[in-house]
DNA sequence: TGCAGAATTTTTTTT
DNA sequence: AAATTCTGCA
């Protein structure tokens, strides 16, 4: 089956792109690679997004239809950039190519062959708020508390939020779970523990495939075992898929692996393009190894280098090899500069506390914004973990300064706009236990508890009635017992619902969310939200955002599958035009150093380095001797975002612990102190407000 | 017993 | 700020 390829040009009148001109020549190596299998090692800052883009345009311009191209990248965001970009380079040649994160394409995949799995194409989309829930739930009925205390043992047992991430990991590495526990956490690694453990586990299996849902992880591994099991359906897609290409590579986890090797079993044609100093999510189950391993795991695999970057001024990039050079694991390799120097050094600036860290830096970005005439929009300010920003972000609010943050709770995850989604989610697959949860939770009156035994007569009277969704729904749903002043709620809601399946689908979702705001929520939101006239208008703007989608299965699964660097755009940027729509969107970004991977501006603040914030403390607690050097990836990624300028700021006195003193980071001892200048901020200058 | 609101604690990173 | 635990009330 496996085909030949010999690339070459389409045209007659030879290509439309002159590769050798707009590459340099690793850039160029990398794109015109012949097929097979290929390794592209992209420094940081060096076109590694350029590389990619290049070569599926050459990809297209030596005949390969955009169909047999699989594009896999980190966020659907950075797919659709992609794309494009290509499309720029070739006007209307990428229609067809398949480009999304790993669990958008393993959706794609299964929701076609659902029942191959034992699904139904209607299945739901987990997201971790219901993870959480349906742990807990699991953990209240099998009684595990009592249990252990027969056993004898004494102690704590671990939240639903910590046992999730112990089967989350086992999934992902491909690992069973009691082997996670002894190597991660060893702490909770004692015999009823573990079966305790197990046994949730599995509970949990067999409860997600009874509501007809799926995680985020279990996207890919039934995706996995769909096309282990089936030659059919693997031989289908193994033949449309002729070229696969995967963006991050070092972030790549076993499961990932096992799907790249799938895709790619037949014919071998596989790019990974990633950066083995930039592997951050260990903690999901990366393990960069499989880059510096990828020559031998795939044999006749062509290694490329692109080493110079250029991003940053050399000053930075000193500080970043310099750092990076610390770590024992990686490929050994050294940035060069192509940029000259502007002459200025890193900073690195030491104050008194967070407050007095936010007073220094709405104070440099009005000078950068005022005196160097900076767009705002050139200006990150990044961090460890999202609560480092709050002094921050009253700081900027108070001086008046616009800026957006890539924030931690998403538009998408905020509680009005889920308990709406509940509604839309119950509709589309009544199965869904944690939508049913979380809908008739909304009712006055009805608690975890009643959730609870209603969902459980609606299971035994749907169960009673064929097909999927019960013929009389409004009727079954109307006879269950909800508490007397829940009922004029209730029958609302079960007017509103009972609309939406007698019209199979031919609702679109814009609506559906309009009846449920009108035909419920709105009462309910101003009964029970302060600041109710707010979140009414986000769900406003969601039914903006609903309107481009047709059908409500598309809309579900497109909203759990959005990453936070997808949402963020397709609502903030859109919000912020209508807001003020005269104003331009010039803003400060705030972001993660996690979420700001790929990203570049001209000037970065990088906040809150003291030691264990940043190292942070409970990572290397948990991950063991490799921690320290994830966290100094992590440093380093932070680092090399940066353009023209960076500053290092650390408070002595961080908000945790009451105000106790912190040491500043071991990161900023990790390079030779004359490559960055102090900057003295005297305390009465910038201390108090 | 179970709900709802108050008090308390605790913050890693995300598809 | 948000998640969890505690407490009073029906």
């Amino acid at each position: 089956m496996a085909r030949e390829y010999q690339l070459r040009p389409k045209n007659t009148d030879g290509p439309k792109i002159d590769f050798k001109a707009e590459l340099n020549p690793q850039q160029y190596a990398a794109v015109t690679s012949p097929p097979g299998k290929a390794l592209v090692i992209a420094g940081a800052g060096s076109g590694k997004t350029r590389t990619l883009t290049y070569r599926v345009a050459y990809l297209l311009e030596n005949d390969i239809s955009p169909g047999n191209i699989l594009l896999l990248t980190f966020t659907n965001k950075a797919a659709n950039e992609m794309k494009q970009r290509v499309e720029k380079l070739l006007p209307g040649c990428t229609t067809g190519l398949w480009g999304g994160t790993f669990h958008s394409i393993c959706n794609r995949i299964l929701r076609r062959h659902a029942d191959l799995r034992g699904f139904s194409r209607s299945y739901t989309i987990l997201d971790s708020d219901d993870q959480k829930s349906l742990i807990g739930k699991i953990i209240k009925e099998a009684k595990i508390d009592q249990w252990l205390e027969e056993q004898g043992f004494r102690g704590k047992f671990p939240k639903p939020q910590v046992i999730l991430s112990m089967l989350s990991l086992a999934a992902n590495t491909d690992v069973p779970v009691d082997v996670i526990i002894s190597e991660h956490h060893s702490h909770f690694d004692t015999e009823p523990m573990v079966e305790a453990i197990q046994r949730i586990g599995k509970l949990y299996h067999s409860r997600k495939r009874e509501a007809n849902s799926v995680d985020f992880d279990d996207l890919m591994t039934e995706c996995r075992d769909l096309l282990l099991e089936n030659d059919s359906v693997r031989k289908m897609y193994q033949h449309q898929f002729q070229f696969v290409l995967v963006d991050e590579f070092q972030d790549t986890n076993t499961v990932q692996s096992q799907l790249i090797d799938v895709f790619t079993g037949e014919h071998g044609n596989i790019m990974v393009v990633g950066d083995d100093a930039q592997s951050i999510y260990s903690w999901r189950g990366a393990d960069f190894e499989s880059i510096l391993s990828f020559p031998k795991t795939h044999k006749d695999a062509r290694v490329f280098k692109i080493e110079t970057n250029y991003r940053s001024v050399p000053e930075i990039l000193a500080i970043a090899n310099q750092v990076i050079e610390k770590n024992k694991r990686q490929f050994r390799k050294e940035l060069a500069a192509d940029r000259e120097s502007l002459g200025l050094l890193p900073a690195r600036v030491e104050l008194d506390n967070p407050r007095a860290q936010a007073s220094f830096i709405t104070q440099r970005v009005r000078e950068l914004n005022d005196v160097e005439g900076l767009d705002l929009k050139d200006i990150a300010i990044l961090y460890r973990s999202h609560f480092h920003s709050m002094e921050l972000q009253q700081q900027l609010v108070r001086e008046g300064i616009p800026h957006q943050v890539v924030s931690g709770v998403r538009f998408f995850e905020q509680a009005h706009i889920k308990d709406i989604l509940a509604c839309l989610r119950f509709a589309h697959n009544t199965h869904d236990e944690s939508a049913f949860d979380r809908m008739v939770g909304l009712l006055p009156g009805i608690g975890p508890v009643s959730a609870n035994k209603l969902f459980a007569s609606w299971k035994a009277s749907a169960a009673g009635q064929s097909g999927e969704t019960p013929a009389n729904f409004s009727k079954t749903l109307l006879n269950l017992k909800v508490p007397p002043k829940a009922l004029s709620d209730w029958k609302q809601l079960a007017y509103v619902l009972d609309e939406f399946v007698d019209a199979k689908g031919a609702v679109a979702p814009q609506s559906m969310i309009t009846s449920v705001l009108e035909g419920f929520y709105r009462e309910y939101a101003y009964a029970n939200f302060d600041n109710a006239d707010a979140r009414i208008q986000d769900i406003d703007r969601f039914v903006d955002f609903a309107e481009e989608f047709e059908s409500l299965e598309h809309f579900l699964s497109d909203l759990s599958l959005l990453s936070s660097a997808d949402g963020t755009n397709a609502s903030t940027d859109d919000e912020k035009q209508k807001a003020k729509s005269d104003n331009d969107e010039d803003a400060i970004l705030l972001s993660t150093v996690h979420q700001a991977k790929g990203l570049e501006w001209k000037v970065v603040f990088l906040i809150g380095l003291t030691e264990g914030a940043f190292p942070n403390y409970r990572a290397i607690e948990e991950g063991g001797v490799d921690a320290l050097e994830e966290e100094r990836r992590l440093f380093y990624v932070a680092i090399t975002r940066a353009e023209d300028q960076l500053y290092l700021t650390f408070p002595q006195i961080s908000p945790r612990g009451g105000g106790s003193f912190e040491d500043p980071s071991s990161f900023l001892a990790d390079f030779d102190s004359r490559l960055a200048e102090d900057w003295n901020v005297s305390s009465s200058k910038w201390g108090d407000y």
